[in-house]
DNA sequence: TTACATGATGTTATATTATAACAATTAACA
DNA sequence: TGTTAATTGTTATAATATAACATCATGTAA
């Protein structure tokens, strides 16, 4: 079998909504939009993030346990991701800064340890809440 | 009343637990450990922690949902943290590299967001698992 | 010293996030 | 066409984290 080239409908399903909100999606929320359209256990819902976070169409805000869309045609894979949370109302932004990016892509640590990925998330106040 | 400078009875003995341990651990985990101290629920284990991470003695790997001992007198305050995490061995180190750091705290992004924390985590394979 | 405020504790119950295990179906492909 | 891998559906359960309430201890101030 080749490598999936379109996604299935679970995926597309939820692939979807995640992309209607410019805001991070919850599991659990999620699975309750998509009720209607068929998908009634958690575990539907998990199979499709992980999916979609493997080819890179959503990120995982760690510190959040939800999901947001990759607006980034670079970012193919997530392997590699930069995120700014707001402490106040929760906005959260994917931030592509190419200077940061490089030095992060070029780190070496000390011990000499081999880096496919990472995630950096920034926390503060945004405009509005300042 | 004044700010708090001793830790309280549960606050140091997960804080010595944690300590002992140079992995991360995991709430439950710590919870069966310090049954035999008398701390009984999950709750009295999450209240030690968020007060450790509060005060900079720990600090939690958001992608594990784990905790670790803060090693560097100079992090005192958990605003600022670097990872590197083994994706075979699940080995955790904190980072403390000096032109990170720098770059880290100045960086600014496009939308004037006004930053007070960071926190990053690098993954691959340490040097045994390559 | 009495009242007050704050922080910590103990306890029960519950909410939230995520995976195990198994059966059935669908899609690519040799 | 038979084989393999990916996906789906379903039930149950594991793992992570918080709500709500009562109590106790300690520092501050009238
Ligand atoms: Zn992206
Ligand atoms: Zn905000
Ligand atoms: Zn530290
Ligand atoms: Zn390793």
């Amino acid at each position: 079998m080749q490598k999936q080239e379109t996604l299935s409908k679970n995926q597309k399903i939820i692939l979807d909504l995640i992309e209607k909100s410019d805001q991070p999606l919850k599991a659990y929320s999620i699975l309750f939009d998509v009720k209607k359209k068929g998908i009634n256990a958690p575990l539907q819902v998990y199979r499709a993030l992980d999916k979609l976070v493997e080819i890179g169409k959503i990120h995982k805000i760690e510190s959040r346990n939800a999901f947001i869309a990759c607006k980034n045609s670079k970012c193919q894979i997530a392997k590699a991701t930069v995120f700014s949370i707001c402490e106040s109302c929760e906005d959260v932004t994917e931030i592509h800064d190419h200077k940061l990016s490089e030095h992060l892509r070029n780190f070496k640590d000390s011990k000499g340890m081999k880096y496919n990925k990472y995630n950096l998330e920034f926390f503060g106040l945004c405009k509005k809440c300042i």
